[in-house]
DNA sequence: TCGCTTAGTGTAGCACATACACCTTATATT
DNA sequence: AATATAAGGTGTATGTGCTACACTAAGCGA
């Protein structure tokens, strides 16, 4: 009760004492990196631009932040606006902001990358006027990007593989469901590198975050597989003091 | 040559055919949470305020950045008008952009960290008309701060104690040449905890990145401790390709 | 020389990473 | 029915690095 009366004095005071100042009117954008997973390659949603500047050209989604809301809400509201998907891992990882970044004048740009289950949803209609279309590209095959989109795409790929050994992000970009195997090619595909079958299995198993279900693989011409889920529960469970390399002590 | 003709012609085409657009006008700052190590103690520099808002509170050093100038540009001129200090190891880590950070309306900010010694250069003298004072505050013992500003500084201590542990950053708040203990409570101060003092010996003389010099500690009452100092060439040639958990398969 | 204070050292057990090859199961083909 | 094909699924031996743990060495001051 006194604390809430200290903090309740210090904002009249504040709002007394000080004289009105000028508003801010801030102009910045946001842009996404949204990750995909399909047929074992990793891919990331472009857009084409339909106004300049670099109209045509393939670029990030992004756009500018409404100044009434938070950086996150634009971020979830742009993303949402170009797949239709909500709850979505979103998470802040650089800010851009080259004074020559872009042709109309200082701009600066919150980047954030996202993870998406592709459960098969793979038509996205970009409500956007000021998108041609939008289109998933293997990251191995990127086409020229406006602005710094390269750059920034380069930096959260870095993000992601350094990320992807201490939390468990690579479970977004599967189904629920998923094999040993599926989640073994999304690891690949991040890390950009071959891992042993077994080594894998063994260790992801060890881990104690996924649970084996009754199900198994159907309609496939060879040994069906078996289910798993991530189990968050557990997860939260066991990490909630986090991995580090320094261990205990 | 074929190459750079068509990136020329690239530019030419893009500055021909697309019309003259408005210019944009960004208003945004820069804060940063520059630790440095005394006494065994790990502190932040903080300033008093000179001006509204938050008059006579204490912040993050941080000021608007100038419209032809990089954010990295302006981080380090701002903490080069706090300290004096040039070439310094410094990090953008996260932007804060709630809509109601600031009482003039919504300013975002990009934060960066910064780590410093402090070889006895205790004396700062700020050159900003808008600071006060500047102050070194052991992290365990900060003042209530200005808008964010402890929301800030909490993000930059989870960010430094996960990077201490895969990025030699320690070796930034001591001196040249230190002793493993000095080493040791650097660890000990960001972690928050206790280590083993053979264990940590043995992995950081494992490691391969110290030198161990000649000199020993001058005028202490009790055995003087053998000076290292952090040898970045054979860094570099170590770990080029990064650690990471997942190790080579 | 005794006491105080910090520097400096080794070993045994355990957990985890690595390297590596074959059998199993399901379907499709003949 | 036999065979081919394709992926699923499994174990072991070795090495490396982390952990726990306690005493002696050196330098100085009283």
């Amino acid at each position: 009760m006194i604390i809430f009366s200290i903090f309740v004095t210090t904002i009249i005071l504040k709002t007394v004492l000080e004289p009105q100042l000028p508003k801010f009117e801030s102009v910045f954008s946001i842009d996404c990196v949204i990750f995909g997973f399909e047929e074992g390659v990793l891919k990331i949603l472009l857009i084409e631009r339909n106004d300049p500047p670099y109209k045509d050209w393939w670029a990030l989604p992004g756009y500018f932040v409404e100044n009434n809301e938070s950086i996150e809400d634009a971020a979830e509201r742009i993303l949402y606006s170009f797949t239709g998907l909500r709850d979505i891992f979103l998470e802040q990882f650089y800010t851009f902001g080259d004074v020559d970044r872009h042709p109309q004048g200082r701009l600066i740009t919150v980047a954030y990358y996202a993870m998406i289950r592709l459960n098969g949803k793979k038509d996205l209609k970009p409500s956007s006027p000021y998108v041609k279309k939008a289109f998933w590209y293997p990251i191995s095959d990127l086409p020229k990007l406006a602005f710094d989109h390269t750059q920034i795409f380069e930096k959260s790929l870095q993000k992601i593989r350094r990320k992807i050994s201490y939390q468990p992000i690579a479970f977004e970009l599967l189904p629920e469901k998923f094999t040993l195997t599926q989640l073994q090619n999304v690891y690949e595909a991040i890390l950009n590198k071959k891992l042993d079958k077994r080594n894998f299995r063994k260790k992801m198993l060890n881990y104690g975050i996924l649970k084996e279900l009754d199900e198994k693989q159907q309609g496939v011409s060879y040994r069906a597989a078996t289910y798993y889920k991530f189990d968050r529960r557990k997860y939260n469970r066991l990490f909630q003091k986090e991995l580090s390399f320094m261990k205990e002590n």
